[in-house]
DNA sequence: TGGGGTACTCACTCATGGGTAAGTAGGTCT
DNA sequence: AGACCTACTTACCCATGAGTGAGTACCCCA
């Protein structure tokens, strides 16, 4: 994996906006922060239920360095993280939001099932 | 691989629409199929340089069984198979349209390079 | 006669994405 | 003293996604 930034070269757009996102749990991570505006890394994975830190701190990264959100250490002791969507983030995350329309449609249209906090806890074991 | 339809549980209506239009090309043969209305599986291959014919098939069949093509076989002896975007393939490449313009402007912003037709040649060696 | 085009299938390989589990440092709670 | 909290890092393993190359059936054209 290269450390650096993923960058093309894209067919096109939708290319390059899904390089950014791919990523088991990248959209659900916007989706998170979008929702409580800042989270600590505690909170963010405990959204998430299934998530593993390794993951989650993997995605985190990548999306740093994408310009999608924004870390900010403070340096107290029990450490601090906060988490925030930045501009491009955000701007994504609008992107995203018709594709997510479709997406409950479909849901709704095959039945699909969804993760209860229930069952992702089962999950998560 | 589970030969049966792709289906949740699911997160959200992003985690969904992910789920169909996760794997390498299959936002470029939404694209594709959208701009040229009908193409035979050829045309396609052709029209995606790089892909290889097994991708090209796995992601159409799986397209296929989502609802978002159609499959048109013509029983002739050079054969014969059309593809097309059913409604529903319709309304998630507009869906993505979007996400395309982010994208679109992502790579403005990163100055990423877009696949030439020279390079993709290239590439496919 | 044989090379090429059509739309595939099949077998094999390899890279990568993601999961699991343990380790780390410094401080507070019991 | 020892368990626990924070936000990680590291090492290891495995399943899956994707690429390569060959084979198939039938026909057309040079």
């Amino acid at each position: 994996m290269a450390t650096s930034a993923r960058g093309g070269p894209y067919f096109c757009g939708i290319d390059a906006a899904m390089d950014v996102v791919a990523g088991k749990w990248k959209s659900l991570i916007l989706w998170e922060l979008h929702h409580h505006g800042t989270r600590r890394f505690a909170a963010l994975r405990r959204g998430l239920p299934g998530v593993s830190e390794k993951m989650l701190i993997q995605h985190l990264r990548e999306m740093e360095e994408d310009g999608l959100v924004h870390r900010e250490v403070y340096r107290e002791v029990p450490p601090k993280v906060e988490y925030s969507l930045t501009e491009h983030g955000v701007s994504l995350n609008a992107a995203l939001a018709p594709l997510g329309e479709w997406g409950t449609e479909r849901m709704r249209r095959i039945g699909a099932d969804k993760v209860s906090v229930d069952v992702a806890a089962t999950v998560r074991r």
